[in-house]
DNA sequence: TATAAACTTGACATATATGTCATCATAGGC
DNA sequence: GCCTATGATGACATATATGTCAAGTTTATA
């Protein structure tokens, strides 16, 4: 796959997670320790972003998902 | 998860599957299209350095290997 | 249409990932 | 002991991720 197509896949899995916790960009911000800004949770979910395995594991762990889940997005398509 | 410690698991992950598969690190570079040089294998899987998604999904292609199972090493241990 | 909540964007300093090279260490087989 | 295969390590230039701020946009709603 494509690097872009990749991140893109990435961010639009996250914020299909996300919203389906009811969540805001901020709240996830916050839950993993940032101060107060989203501007990084933007980015990723915009694709505009290569995220470090250390970030999904951030991710993970203030959604609630195993990382393995977030990375998923490949089952339904290709 | 402390952050060496998730470096240190992917690391070992990656080179048991790798194993699995009966290539070398040199392998598994060449196929990930490096330049005859398994210096980045190695940093990963000696838990060095904290990979980026698409480093995740170019190793996950040349192991033949869903990148949800090479982060599935939590099933086993916490 | 005014207001607020939610999200985006550009910029910035800093840290670090990436790919490569040269070199070293280790282990096994001959 | 020698050679070869394999992996580890330090250094390097370059690219880019990270976290933050300020400012802009979009959306919805009162």
């Amino acid at each position: 796959m494509e690097k872009l197509v990749l991140l893109k896949k990435f961010g639009a899995n996250i914020k299909k997670i996300r919203e389906s916790k009811g969540l805001a960009q901020i709240d996830l911000a916050v839950k993993m320790g940032y101060a107060d800004d989203a501007t990084s949770i933007s980015r990723i979910e915009a694709g505009r972003t290569n995220p470090t395995l250390f970030t999904i594991h951030k991710i993970s762990t203030a959604l609630d998902m195993p990382m393995a889940d977030l990375l998923d997005f490949n089952a339904l398509e290709e």
